[in-house]
DNA sequence: GGACTTATGTGCGAAATCGCACTGATTGCG
DNA sequence: CGCAATCAGTGCGATTTCGCACATAAGTCC
């Protein structure tokens, strides 16, 4: 599937790849293929049987209930750091939720029957994934609290940051209609919130692109929903790197 | 700890231990303890190191994120079909809520070490312990989405399923000051919400306690989040059964 | 360039929820 | 019994968000 020359390099941009060993990179990498994923593109429907799991690269997935009339909600995001597909390896095979692209770029993408061989072996993978599981946790459990309890400014703050946080640069191609699906509001409120972040200098927006021009700022903006999910990923993510 | 007579029998009142094969059962009843848990108890902190994990009997634990500024919201709800302290499995040792008991009630108590051997055997332990998290996902998830998109009197017919799909009866003892809590919602919204409830005829409440009439039409009133997560949990727990 | 599509901006009344204040009712206890 | 504490009911103005209706602006395609 995948030259081992580039793949070294290339599959290593994802971090839960990048954590494993030599040993069980060896044996993973050569059946990873590299996929482009497109904006709204969607990687399974509520319900569907996986037949493969995907290591964001450059590109962004977002966990998205959509209800029996058509509302939808964020459940989580997925960048480099993390896995599409957990249910695979929790023993599920479905979630009655959706995968669709929030940010194109590509993906390593590995059949279904490879994961949860490797999985099944208990070892160093079964580790990782299971303590990138517990983070992914915390992120929806954030988002319950964050839907509850904070307004639509700080909430549009929050997303921005963990979408920054999984790109490499401060720009994201992103319609404000889009956004408020993702988090499940009107699209107005969007703009209102959009514009009073732009007037304050924190970002920069024209038509489907935004750009963060105060990062900082953000962080003081946003509720504290953020801060504890980044920590909360920051420390269950560091133990896998002390353990080789 | 417990005698082996009493708990082959009591033990398997929680589907956890329940479904776990006679061998796994022998390995790890001997060393489980039955304690009482007291309503409005804490069995952990947000972030601290969990000693143990708990199988609930007849007993409710709530798994409460609380805000900086004392706002509450719960996460989701774990009865005699579940364990509390799955981040101990999961890699993490703690998480950033706590886990509070919603209905008073008995509970096997387990060491932490004693369960992590069982699960580094990775056997059926591991395996049903993942399902479970799986369907406490899907939970978590709905309830993101339902604190998006629902009106408290929904949430409430949710709320009030979950909690008596945990107990044998049809009886909670419960002021409508906690349930604000649990849903992160003012007293007083609670009281209305209850009160329409109540004039309808499918729940009858008094003073710290809560009565449902008419559990057909409680499902009725509720949103389709109940459902989704209890199909989802039927679905996963069920394979589990299957096995052996 | 001009027509069309799509994205964003704005206004306004409706609805849900909130925060607060206070009353009334029930229960437990000295 | 009578007092204190706790729980539930009610009213009301403030706030946030919603739903809808348009207006404007920025790209796109011929």
């Amino acid at each position: 599937m995948v030259q081992a020359t580039t793949c070294y390099q290339s599959c290593r941009q994802n971090h839960l790849l990048g954590n494993l060993s030599r040993k069980v990179q060896e044996r993973i990498f050569p059946h990873l293929e590299l996929v482009p994923l497109r904006l709204g593109e969607s990687l399974y429907e509520s319900g569907d049987t996986l037949r493969h799991v995907y290591f964001p690269i450059d590109s962004i997935i977002s966990l998205l209930y959509v209800m029996e009339n058509g509302e939808s909600a964020e459940i989580s995001v997925v960048g480099n750091e993390g896995i599409v597909g957990i249910s695979l390896f929790m023993g599920g095979e479905s979630t009655p939720s959706r995968g669709v692209v929030q940010s194109g770029g590509d993906a390593y993408r590995l059949a279904a029957q490879r994961l949860k061989d490797e999985f099944n072996r208990h070892g160093e993978l079964l580790f990782i994934m299971l303590r990138y599981t517990q983070s992914l946790i915390t992120q929806m459990a954030q988002t319950a609290v964050c839907n509850r309890h904070h307004s639509i400014d700080q909430q549009l703050c929050r997303w921005l940051l963990l979408s920054i946080d999984r790109l490499n640069g401060h720009d994201l191609i992103m319609t404000q209609e889009l956004i408020a699906n993702m988090l499940g509001v009107r699209r107005e409120g969007v703009t209102e919130a959009a514009g009073k972040l732009q007037k304050l200098g924190v970002i920069a927006y024209r038509r489907g692109h935004i750009q963060v021009l105060d990062r900082p700022r953000l962080e003081e903006l946003s509720c504290e929903c953020y801060r504890v999910v980044k920590r909360e990923t920051d420390r269950l993510m560091a133990r896998t790197n002390k353990t080789h």
